[in-house]
RNA sequence: GCCGACAUAGCUCAGCUGGUAGAGCAACUGAUUCGUAAUCAGUAGGUCCCGUGUUCGAUUCACGGUGUCGGCUCCA
């Protein structure tokens, strides 16, 4: 019998005769305890189930419980295992699909009567129960006609559009994996039997259209996640309760950050704290971009629709504009004829006008543009949610005119300032380069340069990035930031995008050193994004605790008693008169009590001040987590305070 | 916008099948004058989200609306 050689990953190979299992492979020739072990395994660069035979030379990886991949695969295995106990407890269900996701799996049903969280549970108990039947996952292939016969047999109106697809696109033959009585369609790998699963929990369930288009049917999707021991499982369910915790719609208002009210839906109200929280982040923008290069401008807040016709915002995104009604319409005309002004969702029109104002020379440029007006968004009611999604918004707007020539350097700069204003927060981010799409503008030449030029700006950087091929937009490549918080979580913060359109629209230009005209490249950029969801982002990142020069309150005075509320008010005045942010706390409550407050608001620095600290000149700072720094003379404090306030990135 | 859930005191939440609401914390008043995460006692606090309907009677049931939450879609 002819045999073929595998290669595992510490280098050595083996010899096996062509045609065994990899599961009999693994047990006869590396060992039974990694066999019982074994969930999945990679042959080459594709993941198989272990039931699959060896038919040519390869790498073997074998992959475990340590894996994370491996943990895909089981989480999609809960996936079908849920599908089949769903459909035995209420027939009439019809199936769909249903992967792995990031932090576990969902699947996607059509029936006619919601789920409820009652269900879930009946569900999830089922699951488990199937877990424990361990039954094997069996794999096997069926010809398109049959798959097709099959799930039509069934009803399964949704299985059989999508093999029909999949049939269009020249399969002749499908997979399907049996688990029990249970069969579906499906590419896998599986693991070898529901045991593998370990423990699967159902957390919601909530609506998801039919391949993901509002026009198609609307399906429940259920939620759930699974781990390979109720350990892992619990540690998970702890970082969401810890997630919540940090919830800025929770913290904000308990901090006196910000508020929502149904008068305003998808508008904040900036709270004290959350108004000096504002300004601080604003004005420190303000200072860094000043300081290197841009020039601040206000822009009117209402405009003519002629220039949304101009700029092309008018035809495709009306929808999300608000519109302004001219009270003398004809009330019989559509609402398009009614209005002539709307509010705009975003400065750069209102900055291309500025370019335009008059002649530029190339000797002016790059001429950067930058803006932090309210801008209007009026996003669907069901998109709003805290200060990560609203409808009135700021940002750290400008726009860049330049030279194609002048492009790379620029790219480095803004990338340079963004890393300054992120390592500030203890963000880390990493940089995604889209490339140009499949319907765009301009010749294959000007793209070619375009990407250039931000590929060498982005490798000049130094910093990691990966490449996404056809994401750019129809007007330029761009640079995508998507940086990391404190709980790991991925957020797309900001965008560097070339633009060759609007030069045309806009007919702005400049005349170059050879006296003809010519049109300037246009870069958009923002670091923040927005104020408000970079303020959502930080109040979860610090949960609420922020660094000195970012709390809106820096230190707060305690008297021990009474009798100490005069000293703590004069110190208090002395530290305003520095230009610190500090209030006293002269409440007649314990200290103790006092502490607590301040602790639970997350004041930085609580400092006591008694019959000695009133003798002495002195406050007796306590960090906040409970650091106790003693007493010390208020210079030093003043010192502690300027040092740890300074903004990191205010400035040059 | 779509699917589902939720909305009770400033906050966190009780309130079984319909009989006009309760706790803790916060607030207020008084006592206490205190040294690093909650001093004690008392008082007050409600359009049970809004509207309509069913009912002798609605916080509770039905319908409509608003907002919020979990998703989908969208995010120039």
């Amino acid at each position: 019998m002819a045999s073929v050689t595998l290669t595992l990953p510490d280098g050595s190979t083996k010899e096996v005769a062509k045609g065994t299992p990899l599961s009999e492979f693994i047990r006869a020739s590396i060992g039974p305890g990694l066999a019982k072990a074994a969930i999945v395994a990679r042959l080459d660069e594709t993941l198989v189930d272990l039931s699959t035979p060896v038919e040519r030379d390869a790498k073997l990886e074998v992959l475990t419980n340590k894996s994370r991949e491996a943990l895909d695969v089981v989480r999609h295995d809960a996936a079908h295992v849920m599908a089949s106990v769903v459909q035995r407890l209420y027939p009439g269900t019809q199936v769909t699909i249903g992967p792995a996701v990031e932090e576990g799996f969902y699947y996607d049903f059509f029936r006619e009567q919601p789920f409820t969280p009652a269900d879930l549970e009946t569900i999830e108990k089922a699951v488990n129960e199937e877990i424990a039947r361990d039954l094997p996952f069996v794999r096997s292939e069926i010809s398109a006609d049959e798959a097709i016969a099959l799930f039509e047999g069934k009803g399964e109106k949704f299985k059989v559009e999508i093999v029909r697809d999949i049939v269009a696109k020249g399969a002749k033959t499908l997979t399907l994996y049996t688990h029990g009585d249970w069969v579906d369609f499906c590419l896998g790998p599986h693991s070898p039997s529901t045991s593998k699963i370990g423990v699967v929990k159902l957390l919601n369930v909530a609506g998801a259209y039919w391949r993901g288009n509002s026009a198609n049917p609307m399906l429940q999707r259920i939620y759930g996640t699974a781990f390979f021991d109720k350990k892992a499982l619990e540690a998970h369910l702890k970082q969401i309760e810890e997630a919540k915790k940090r919830d800025h719609r929770r913290l904000g208002p308990q901090l006196g950050l910000f508020m929502f009210h149904e008068f305003a839906p998808g508008a904040a109200f900036w709270l004290p704290n959350g108004t000096t929280f504002f300004n601080i982040l604003q004005g420190s923008m303000r200072e860094l971009v000043l300081a290197n290069g841009y020039q601040e401008v206000k822009t009117p807040l209402l405009f003519d629709k002629r220039l949304w016709e101009r700029s092309g915002h008018w035809g495709k995104y009306r929808e999300n504009m608000f519109l302004v009604l001219d009270s003398e319409s004809d009330p019989k005309l559509g609402i398009d004829e009614r209005c002539s002004q709307s509010l705009k969702p975003m400065n750069c029109p209102s900055h291309h006008l500025i370019f335009g104002m008059r002649k530029r020379s190339y000797r002016e440029l790059p001429i950067r543009f930058y803006t932090s007006d309210v801008l209007h968004r009026n996003e669907a009611s069901g998109t709003l949610g805290g200060l990560t999604r609203v409808r009135q918004f700021q940002q750290d707007d400008a726009h860049i005119y330049l030279m194609e020539s002048q492009v790379k350097d620029e790219v480095f700069a803004i990338v340079g300032l963004m890393k300054r204003v992120y390592d500030a927060f203890g963000l880390t981010f990493n940089a995604r380069f889209s490339t140009r799409p499949a319907m765009r503008l301009g010749g294959d030449d000007l793209w070619d340069r375009a990407e250039g030029a931000l590929r060498s700006a982005l490798e000049a950087t130094g910093l990691p990035w990966e490449l996404c091929k056809g994401d750019g937009a129809f007007y330029g490549p761009k640079i995508d930031f998507e940086v990391t918080d404190s709980l790991g979580r991925k957020w797309q913060l900001c965008t560097i995008q070339l633009d060759y359109l609007a030069g045309e629209r806009f007919e702005m230009k400049y005349t170059g050193s050879d006296n003809a005209d010519h049109r300037p490249v246009v870069i958009h950029r923002a670091i923040y994004g927005s104020f408000e969801r970079f303020t959502a982002i930080l109040v979860e990142h610090f949960a609420g605790a922020f660094p000195t020069w970012l709390a809106p309150v820096q230190a707060r005075i305690l008297g021990v008693a009474e009798r100490h509320s005069s000293y703590a008010r004069e110190t208090c005045a002395k530290l305003r008169a520095l230009g610190f942010r500090v209030e006293v706390d002269d409440r007649n409550e314990t200290l103790g009590s006092k502490i607590r407050d301040a602790q639970l608001e997350k004041i930085p620095y609580a400092c006591i001040v008694g019959d000695n600290e009133a003798a002495q000149g002195s406050v007796s700072p306590r960090r906040f987590g409970g650091e106790d720094l003693k007493a010390m003379p208020l210079e030093r404090f003043v010192q502690l305070l300027d040092a740890e306030g300074r903004v990191p990135y205010g400035g040059c």
